[in-house]
DNA sequence: CCGAATCCTGCGCGATACTG
DNA sequence: CAGTATCGCGCAGGATTCGG
């Protein structure tokens, strides 16, 4: 062994690839939306403020691609989709929320900070 | 009080305004790289592979400005600068450290859904 | 109601070159 | 070693329009 007690970051790490999914800006509020149980598309748009009908659209292809969220159509007229969080996805739900707990505590926080610094500059 | 569980994704919520924040491809990195104690300019380079000057640089300078990083100069020749998470920084390590977690868990898993779905279309 | 397809723009970010 | 400055492209993603 050698004393070289870091792994780095490396191009093709897991966490790289999880930024690489859910590091846009919709991905982790249509996930957190889906949190409370399924929803139709209209519901999810009305939820997540200012994601256009493509976004969403993409979005959740992706996430379907996944394996993170499911897409079940009612094939009735007019048509209803509904979309929920699998079982993997679910597992998200823990990791993703201590974020959303911490960003409740800290953004004032960070904020201020941020005033303040750009007053001293 | 109203019938509205659900506390929707406004534009301005503390959730939108951490996506904002860390939401880029490099600022979870760095952060992480940090988590072992103080690092200089070009050590944080090495370890967070394929990273720019610029935004190395760039991305350092606004968690500063957030109160998340600390950045200390030793006036001597050659510079020597060092940068390390602030108390407030490392608050986020937890939640971070989550998501690393599940991503070594998960992704593999996610990868395999990605080629299944890809190879049913 | 739920999408697909197309066009168009901003700007994130990499490449490169130059300072103290 | 640790930056700053400038240029230019790629592409995420918004607006709009059409289909089932």
């Amino acid at each position: 062994m050698t004393d070289q007690s870091w792994d780095p970051y490396e191009r093709d790490c897991p966490t790289r690839q999880l930024l690489d999914r859910i590091g846009d800006r919709w991905t982790v509020l249509i996930i957190g939306a889906l949190g409370d149980g399924p929803l139709r598309f209209g519901e999810l748009s009305r939820r997540v403020d200012g994601v256009s009908q493509k976004m969403l659209t993409q979005t959740l292809r992706a996430l379907e691609r996944d394996g993170l969220v499911t897409r079940t159509l009612y094939p009735q007229v007019p048509p209803r989709v509904e979309y929920e969080l699998t079982q993997a996805g679910r597992t998200l739900q823990g990791p993703l929320g201590a974020l959303d707990d911490w960003a409740r505590t800290h953004m004032v926080g960070v904020l201020a900070a941020r005033e303040a610094y750009d007053l001293s500059v």
